[in-house]
DNA sequence: CGCCAGGTGCTGA
DNA sequence: TCAGCACATGGC
């Protein structure tokens, strides 16, 4: 069975900490999708074994999606500047930002927006059998991610039925703008930040928070520093600044940590999201203010 | 049952 | 620019 080298790796913080919503765990193996294809995966010590029956998905291309190719230790030391993140990474060294696609992570997180993790897997896994192409490997059945033009067909009502809520016409909308080419997902991933940014908010359902969480996870945009209620939470008592706005936490962060501002979010929202207690006991620096 | 969730769009100051 | 509000749904 084929493998790569995987140093400086947790599959399973990097698969777990709410950045993707597809991967299955089955018989010992995460199962999931990279370019439509259907594959599985297993950490053995610092090793990465896999399988798949394409063999279009090579190595390379699961390391770039896997973002071993990246110096982790050398990113993760220009955001460990304080004590908090310093705790966030040494509990959870190893999570790296995936390199998803760019449409499925665009639609997922439209779906994700005022919703919990539970809910999003349910809403987006109905929307695949609704729509995608089954596909198999080994015992595994699943269902390919629909394309563009397949949801801007769909009707409201029927997307409704699958759960999604008043997240239907926006997902429908912002599904058509792709398929007409009115927004050319390509040219995102060579384009800075800001330009990527401003044109995924011209998308229907996305705000700051979801055009973030795509440019990051979708478009290789580290700078990108998505602000969700966890993360507002943690912030306020985190930066002292109660009393700052959503868009003031944001700027501020992402002056504090750099360019790598994306890696330090995703450690700190995984670590606040699997806390035991509350937020206010880890930073605990505002109690009683 | 009430509260919460990887928020956004709209409205009115 | 910013606060306040409605919004669908289901897990817990």
């Amino acid at each position: 069975m084929p493998d790569l080298a995987a140093p400086d790796f947790s599959l399973q913080a990097s698969l777990s900490s709410g950045q993707t919503f597809r991967w299955i765990a089955l018989d010992g193996w995460r199962y999931g999708f990279i370019d439509q294809r259907p594959v599985k995966v297993r950490q053995e010590g610092d090793r990465l074994v896999y399988e798949s029956s394409d063999p279009a998905l090579s190595p390379a291309r699961l390391r770039r999606y896997f973002a071993l190719d990246l110096d982790l230790p050398d990113i993760l030391s220009t955001i460990d500047v304080d004590i908090q993140i310093h705790a966030a990474i040494r509990r959870h060294r190893g999570l790296r930002v995936l390199r998803q696609d760019g449409w499925e992570t665009l639609a997922s997180f439209i779906c994700a927006s005022f919703n919990n993790i539970k809910r999003i897997e349910g809403m987006i896994e109905r929307l695949c059998q609704a729509y995608g192409d089954p596909v198999g490997l080994n015992g595994f059945r699943g269902f390919s991610f629909p394309r563009p033009e397949v949801i801007a067909g769909a009707s409201e009502r029927r997307l409704r039925s699958l759960g999604l809520g008043y997240r239907a016409p926006y997902l429908r909308a912002t599904a058509r703008l792709i398929a007409d080419g009115a927004l050319p997902l390509d040219h995102l991933r060579r384009a800075e930040y800001d330009t990527a940014k401003r044109a995924l908010l011209g998308c229907e359902g996305v705000g700051d928070k979801v055009a973030d969480c795509v440019a990051l996870f979708g478009f290789e945009k580290y700078e990108a520093f998505p602000i969700d209620v966890w993360m507002e939470r943690a912030m306020r008592y985190y930066f002292r600044h109660r009393r700052m706005t959503r868009k003031g936490l944001h700027d501020y962060a992402r002056a504090h940590f750099g360019p790598w501002a994306g890696y330090a979010q995703q450690y700190l929202y995984h670590y606040v999201r699997t806390l035991r207690h509350k937020v206010s006991d880890t930073f605990p620096a505002l109690n009683g203010v």
